[in-house]
DNA sequence: ATAAAATAGTTGACAAAATCAACTATTTAT
DNA sequence: ATAAATAGTTGATTTTGTCAACTATTTTAT
């Protein structure tokens, strides 16, 4: 990155910020005009979400003054928001917890929160408001934790094409065997091309493409192609590296192959090249077998063109 | 969007208001161990920002009680931060402006905000960089204004394709033609065969085919290919809902006028159909005439399919 | 085992930040 | 010409946050 698009992007973001810091309203020393200050707000928020948290624990956590704490919790506990529980392994600290009545503060304060968040999105269609969550999700993830790796639990696989699905499939190979393997645009014009052919066949009763999206992008694919007198051809196997190492792999073969047992498929093939090393050890794990390697040149890169093969268990 | 759909969007938001709350380390109250709070250093900007405001801007800007800021003010201009200029048309209001010395101050802030901004990124790579940027306008563009409308110096053009062009091209015209026309899955299949057939005598030096990015997404696009004798055709033209009316299309449409004069195109066709109302007009300001219309049934709809044509002025 | 050091939390004194209400000076509306 | 509204100031006060000294308990070092 050349240090004027850093630049760039560093005003971006202080832009973003600043805007962010306007909409958040945390400016406003008292939450939504109720009579408790969002220091105190954040207190209450974090005793009722670190269940069992002591004092120190909220100090470190939100970084305040140990007596000014002292205070505001004392203050709780006088007005039955917060109950202490002394712990038995250390007589200087108690468990902080929240009574029922701070319970329910909690509840109308995220009721506000929620009419706010509301509002923000009141002007904006479905699709816009999709994205927004979208977007703020993906800031979430990519600065939250080091590396900034999604979890599994975010991914979710659907199968069937929308919309969209076909170019987004075409796409991320493109991009990804671009980064990966430096193939050029022959490559993706060759995805075209498979396709292109497929949906000439494609009959959504014994072909199926399941797709796995997390926040609104598409993380990885794979697909099931009928060819006839039980056998079918895997195809469009591919994870993008930022989805790599949580399992998705795993799971859209899973995916796979329970289709495949379903649909009674006697034989499963693929065909791939010896650079997709990461694929391939999926393939072997799922029972998938190696019977031809054959070198080619294709899409500018000496390969060796592989085919494996999978023989289903029949009957019951 | 479903009641539960909305709730997790809801949550979503909260949550990335609560972890953004923490990023930006609203908390403290003295913005980066300076000597001045939050609240001043909001009034320090707000005057560096909107030159020749007065108080009562600032009050309403920032909501904040105007005795207190009264008092902020005096100790500005006291350390000399800031100079009042006496409004002649109003004997009661003054003009605020930074003095040099509050300039360097508003200079030193930005670069602290700077650094916090680079060690937010410090762990993640260009490319994730580039997305925290892109996700945080998007998220900007979406929330500042109603509607959410990019702006044309948000957009870039360039031409050529790089990995993932084509699928994107593909995607885009799926998902925009099924969402305002309900064309089905044929439609981007027909795409999809169009651009195979396309790659398959592509000529950068003749062809090209230009695309419009926005925060990362694909705008919108057009492309002129050349079929020899002088005549080419123009394909793929299309502007996301998103970024219609922000003169994209024009912009576009001139880019790929431009390329074929210098190419000496003689005549550029197009086909349409009666659908595309608004691409139609641009089409015939940029000078093409309507030569051909026959009904057909295309992608699950009854349509007239549209010929235009442009002669191209030759000589110098 | 025992003294010293560290930790958890409390308290008093105080400073900083923000609010409220009463006030002056000026402009606008009737 | 007078009343009402507006821009800003000032004093009194409250709220919010900080600092340092303190107690009670636990951990560490010898």
């Amino acid at each position: 990155m050349t240090q004027e698009q850093e630049a760039t992007m560093i005003a971006n973001i202080r832009q973003f910020n600043r805007f962010y810091t306007m909409q958040l309203g945390l400016l406003q020393q008292h939450v939504f005009d109720s009579e408790y200050s969002l220091t105190e707000m954040r207190v209450i928020y974090e005793i009722h979400f670190n269940h069992q948290t002591t004092a120190t624990g909220i100090r470190e956590a939100l970084n305040i003054d140990a007596g000014y704490l002292s205070r505001l919790l004392r203050n709780f506990e006088k007005k039955g928001l917060v109950i202490k529980h002394p712990l038995p392994e250390d007589g200087r600290s108690s468990y902080l917890q929240l009574t029922a009545r701070g319970k329910k503060l909690m509840a109308q304060m995220n009721e506000l929160s929620d009419m706010q968040i509301r509002q923000m999105l009141a002007d904006l269609s479905v699709e816009q408001r999709r994205q927004v969550g979208h977007a703020m999700n993906k800031v979430r993830c990519l600065l939250k934790m080091p590396g900034g790796r999604p979890r599994l639990e975010d991914v979710e696989i659907r199968h069937g094409l929308q919309p969209g699905d076909i170019g987004d499939i075409i796409r991320v190979h493109g991009q990804v065997y671009a980064e990966e393997y430096q193939y050029d645009l022959r490559f993706e014009q060759y995805v075209t091309e498979t396709l292109h052919e497929f949906l000439q066949t494609y009959n959504p009763a014994k072909d199926r493409v399941w797709l796995a999206n997390c926040f609104g992008e598409l993380a990885g694919m794979i697909a099931i192609i009928h060819k006839g007198r039980g056998r079918a051809q895997l195809r469009w196997f591919l994870i993008r590296p930022e989805f790599r190492g949580i399992g998705l792999g795993r799971a859209l073969m899973q995916e796979a192959m329970d289709f495949c047992r379903a649909q009674r498929f006697r034989e499963v093939y693929l065909l791939t090249t010896n650079q997709q090393q990461t694929a391939a050890g999926i393939y072997l794990k799922a029972g998938f077998v190696k019977t031809a390697s054959t070198p080619e040149h294709l899409w500018g890169q000496d390969v060796y063109e592989e085919r494996y093969e999978l023989k289903m268990p029949t009957g019951s």
